[in-house]
DNA sequence: TTAAGTCCAATCATCCTACAACTTTTTAAA
DNA sequence: TTTAAAAAGTTGTAGGATGATTGGACTTAA
């Protein structure tokens, strides 16, 4: 027996092709769309059939109207938008665990998978980290850090772990801030970052977990004694 | 200077009433809405206005239409959509990764927070898993095996890991059953569940971890045989 | 009685026009 | 130049009309 050819209804269609032209980046986030009346024209639908398929990006959270004045491009991945609602309505406590479970398996990962080109990047951000660090620059050090542990967990070889840990560490930025900010002084141990980069170039498997499990149990302490203030 | 109170589209409304019904059961999975005519009575909005919002949440996965039939509820968790969307562009290799490194961190902190009521649940399921072995039932018996490793997630008093944890299971559930099946012999070594039961019990987070990333790797080997043959 | 085919009412899909509400741009007056 | 009013452009909402599909009621023949 053949499957039923499910005919796709003309609305999922153009929500179909708008979400390509986004996630191929030829309409870029913060872009403004053409008018709905020029949509329609290119599309070839009607303005209801439009503006059903606009609504259900809306509010997935790809696309803004704004009445008035036009629509944009928010967001490129769906997934994400739906993630970081979930983050939202989580507890910090709870998505940083959930984040420590991802780091644990992308650093156990990384030290079995990595290659030249993931140590590279590694050795880089280490780099980015120590300057911004010298420099005493807070926001320069906090996107040179967060792109070090991206870089590892990249280094996993795993998409999907990827994806996850980008997604959830995005929302969370402006709690790790908070949390660095906290010390009148911050201090950058850069050795915690050299001896995981080290353990994975060795493909020393539980050194790597060791390591994540350390810098995420202090990161928690501190959490911890900001929140009893 | 008051923060301009965003006037909510009807649109938005609209959805969010629902979203709210299905949320809340009122309309439960596979119940049938009412028609468009009548919805546009009880909500008071145009016909344009009620098919947006409908649109939408079909998009969302939370409904869906059929031309001449109607339209019913399909899911009521949008955040369980979009990850089972997710899911399905991985590999299984990949999702069983990342479901790993949720378990892992479960047992964990499972193994910290746990109460009486939590080991019950396990004892039970544990019971039910050997039930289902004795009588060679895989079916239930993967039923009884999945709401274990489920009961154990839950004892980690972490919602959001709780949550990924099922949504992530529920799509590979055909893949965890293929991999059961692919042995003639199903064989049940209820130890495994026990041993972990006793390390959550005693809270031994390191042993609980041990047993975790022992059936882990298990299921991993059997898979890779399934897919090298 | 049963089985197949036909017809019909209900329902969603798409299109159309009109007007309201809001924003941005243009114009005109002070 | 500055300010205010007008105009143009854009999305939001309403209501109606027709097409396409479905499911069930009805009919008819075996």
């Amino acid at each position: 027996m053949l499957e039923k050819t499910e005919r796709l209804s003309l609305v999922e269609q153009v929500v179909t092709q708008i979400e390509q032209l986004i996630e191929s980046g030829h309409w870029q986030i913060g872009d403004r769309l053409p008018a709905e009346m020029q949509l329609m024209k290119e599309f070839d639908v009607s303005r209801n059939t439009l503006r059903e398929a606009i609504r259900a990006l809306v509010h997935a959270g790809l696309l803004e109207t704004k009445q008035g004045s036009g629509t944009v491009v928010k967001s490129s991945s769906a997934f994400g938008v739906a993630l970081h609602r979930q983050v939202e309505k989580s507890s910090i406590m709870e998505t940083l665990e959930v984040r420590l479970a991802l780091e644990r398996e992308a650093a156990q990962l990384a030290a079995m998978r990595r290659n030249e080109q993931d140590l590279e990047g590694m050795t880089e951000s280490i780099e980015l980290c120590k300057l911004a660090s010298e420099k005493g620059d807070v926001q320069e050090f906090l996107k040179a850090d967060i792109n070090f542990h991206e870089t590892m967990v990249k280094a996993s070889h795993n998409r999907m772990l990827q994806g996850l840990y980008e997604h959830i560490t995005e929302p969370l930025q402006s709690s790790i801030e908070e949390v660095m900010m906290a010390d009148d002084y911050f201090n950058y141990n850069e050795e915690i970052h050299y001896e995981l980069l080290e353990a994975i170039r060795d493909q020393n498997v539980q050194a790597a977990i060791d390591y994540v499990n350390h810098y995420i149990n202090d990161f928690r302490e501190k959490i911890k004694r900001i929140q009893e203030e």
